[in-house]
DNA sequence: GTGTAATCGAGACGGTACGTCTCGTCTTCTG
DNA sequence: CAGAAGACGAGACGTACCGTCTCGATTACAC
C-alpha cells in the first residue's frame, strides 16, 4: 500500500506539485468516505467493494484509484477522518485517570463510530497484504500509542507508576485487549465492560509499594 | 460455517450414519488440510484460494466444498490438527508457572507451525463473516481460554493468585497481547519477547500482599 | 460410443461369457430406460442428466455406464423400444400409399411417443461425437431406410414409380422434412400437417406419363 | 437466448442508448468471433467451451457473457457474419436456375467455411433450450426461407412452376435434405453430390404440362 | 447348504466447464 | 483537462455433471 499518494491534509510540503489543470475535486474526496464508511456499518465489511463504494459515492472507479492504491487506504484515511477529534487527552490529571479515559475513549470510537468497522476491515486486509499492515502500523497505531506512551512516562517521572514498566509489554497490555475483542467478538466492547480490564492494567502498572 | 459436517475426530456417536456408498478418503482429507497449510506459509493468506488448494493436493474443487462450507473451515480444521498436542499444562506447577508456560507454547504455536498463518486467515475472514467469527470463538478460543480459566479457579483457590479476579477480564490479558502481536506485528512474537508480557500478568494477578 | 456392449436381445451368440455370478437385473434396465424417456418428455433434454435418470431409476450410476457407454446409447436404446412394432409396412398397397402411410407413421413417433425427444437428443449428442453419429446412422437410420428402400424398388419395378430414381435422394426427400421439423420447429409436425409434403413426394417419384 | 443484446449491425434506433463510458471493443468483437470459428473447426463443438474462446480470444469471460447470452448466441452471430455475403440470387435467371444456385450456395457454405460446424453447434444446443431455437428460426431460418420464397412465388406467377405449391412444404423439399446431411452425415454433402437433390425439386415444383 | 462370483445401491472421488463476481486498468465522452 | 461512466483482461468463486472408483449388501448358480 505504501500509504496515499497523496491525501487531503497535505502535510505542508513546501514543493507545490505542478498546480495546473482542474483541481482536485473535495466533493468527491468526502462521498467517497462517506460512501465507505456507510457501507461498511450497513452491510459489513464484505459489502464495501471499491465497485459499490464508487456507486454510492456518485464516482468513477478510476478516481478512488487515483488517490487511494487500494481499498485499505480508503479505510484509513476513513478512520483518521473519525478519529481526528477523538483523541485529546485530559490535562491536569493523574497518569492512571488519563489512561483510563483514554481507553473508554478508543472504546466508545469502536463502537459508537464507523472506526470500528473501517478498523476491522483495515486489520483483516493487512494480513494477506503487508504494505498495509505497514501503513497500519505507522500511520494508526503508532501515533496513538505515542500517546500513552507519554502519559506512561509523565507518571513514571512523578512516581505515579512503577518506575520499572517495559514501555511495549505496557502498551500492549492497555490496548490489545480492545482490538481483540473488536477483532473476535467473544466478549462486549463498551464502555462499562472495559472497567475490569482498566483494573487489571492499574495492577500491573501502579506502583505496589 | 456452522463447522465441518463431520471432522476426524469421530466423536463416537452411536447412532452411525448409514454405512452405505463409498466412504470418505482419508487421504483427500490430510492433502487438503496440509496444502491449505502449505500454501498459507509460502504465498501468505492470498495464495491458499480454494483453487489452488485442490490443484495443491490433486483434489476436486467440489471435494473441499463437500467437506467444509468454506476456506475458513479448512484453515479451522488445519489449526486443529496442527496445534492437537500442544496445549498440555504443566502438572504440579503454581498457577503462575502453569500459565507462562502457557503463554510460551502459544507464542511458539503461532512463530513454529502453520497455525499462525492460519489464525491470521480466520480472523481476517471472520471480520466479514459472522459464522465464521462465531465458529472461530467457539470452536477455537472458548475451548483453550477454558484451559486457562482452569488454572486460575485453582490459583485463586490455593492463595496463589488474588480472590477478586475477573476471569474474563484476566483471559483477555493473557491472550490479548498474542493475537495482537500476531495480527498487527507491531512488536516481535517471539519466546523471549514476551517475557515482559508475562510480567505484567504476574503483576496483574497476583496477590500483592 | 460403438453401440451398447450388451444388449437385452442376446442374440444368441453361442461363446457364452461363463454364466456365473449374479445375473443382470432386468429390473435396472427398465428402469433406466423408462426414466431417460420420462425425465426428457418432462424437462427437456437439458434434463435428462445421468445423474438424474440413476436417481429417478433408483440406480448406481455405475450400473448405467456398465451397460450402456454414454447417455445417447440409452437414448438409441430407449428408442428401438419405443419403436419396436411401429414400422409395420401396410401390405398389398401401392408404393405410394405404403410411403405414405409410413410417413405419417414416423410422424406419429415423433410426436405421440417418447421417441421424439429421445431422437433429439440422439441427434444434439451426435454433433460433438462421431461415435454416437455412426450409431445412430447404423443402428436407426439405415435399418429404417432400408424399409422405405424396398418399397421404392417394388414400386420402381412395378412401373407405379419413375424407373430413373435416385434411390438416396428420394429417401432423403421422403425422411428428411421430417426430422427438419423434429429438430428446428418452424413448422408443425402433426399428420395432417404432412399431408403437402407426402404430397410434394408423390410429384418428384411417380411417373409423369 | 433472446438474441444478442446489441449486435454490429446497429440497426438504427433512434433511442441512442447514452453513449457514456468506454464504448464497446470491436477487438474482442472480432476476436471471440473468430476464436469461436477457429475452436470448432479444430476440436469440433466440443472444443469450443466459453473458457477456451475466451483464452483463445484473449479476452475475459465476462466480456463474453455482456455480450452474448449463450454459446450459441456467438455461434448465431458467427454464421451470420461467415454467411453474410452468400446469399446473393442469381440475377436474370429462370427460378429452377436460382435455386439451383441457391442450394450449391447453401451447400459449399456448410462445406468451406466454419459455418457447417457453427450450425450444427446451434441445432445442437436448440435441442435443449428453446430460446436457442427460436433464434434460430426467427434470425437465420426465415430470412433465408424468404429468399426462395421469393424466387417461388416469382416461378408460379410466370408460369415455370406449378401455381398449386404449397409453400412450406416446398421450402422443406429445397432445404430438409441438406440440413439432414449436415447433421447425421449419412451421406455427402457436397456440390456434385446435391444434383440429385435438385433434380428431385425440379420433379416436384415444375409444372408436368 | 455353502461357497463363489458378478450385480446392485449408494455415493465419494478427480476433473472440467459453467456463469457470476470483484479486482484494478483502460478508454471515451462530457462539463 | 478532470472525472463519470463503464468496458476490459484476469482470475477466484461455488455449482453441476461427468465418468470412475470403492464400498457393503444382494442374488443366483456351482459345488
Amino acid at each position: 500500500m505504501e500509504a496515499p499518494r497523496r491525501s487531503s491534509e497535505a502535510q505542508g510540503d513546501s514543493t507545490e506539485p505542478r498546480r495546473v489543470g482542474r483541481p482536485r475535486s473535495e466533493r468527491s474526496r468526502s462521498a467517497i468516505l462517506a460512501a465507505a464508511g456507510e457501507l461498511m456499518l450497513e452491510g459489513g465489511l464484505g459489502a464495501a467493494t471499491i465497485d459499490a463504494i464508487a456507486l454510492r459515492a456518485g464516482v468513477g472507479k478510476a478516481t478512488i484509484y487515483k488517490w487511494w492504491p487500494s481499498r485499505a487506504a480508503v479505510a484509513l484515511e476513513g478512520l483518521m477522518l473519525v478519529a481526528s477529534d477523538s483523541w485529546n487527552v485530559t490535562e491536569g490529571a493523574t497518569a492512571m485517570e488519563a489512561l483510563s479515559e483514554h481507553m473508554r475513549a478508543v472504546t466508545r470510537l469502536f463502537t459508537e463510530t464507523p472506526a470500528g468497522p473501517l478498523m476491522r476491515s483495515l486489520v483483516a486486509d493487512a494480513q494477506s497484504d503487508p504494505a498495509i499492515a505497514e501503513a497500519v502500523r505507522e500511520q494508526w497505531l503508532e501515533p496513538r500509542r505515542a500517546v500513552s506512551q507519554a502519559i506512561l512516562r509523565e507518571g513514571m517521572a512523578s512516581g505515579e507508576l512503577r518506575d520499572d514498566l517495559d514501555l511495549e509489554a505496557t502498551l500492549d497490555i492497555i490496548y490489545a485487549p480492545l482490538y481483540y475483542r473488536l477483532l473476535l467478538g467473544h466478549a462486549p466492547l463498551e464502555e462499562q465492560a472495559i472497567e475490569p480490564l482498566i483494573d487489571m492494567v492499574r495492577r500491573a502498572i501502579v506502583g505496589s509499594g
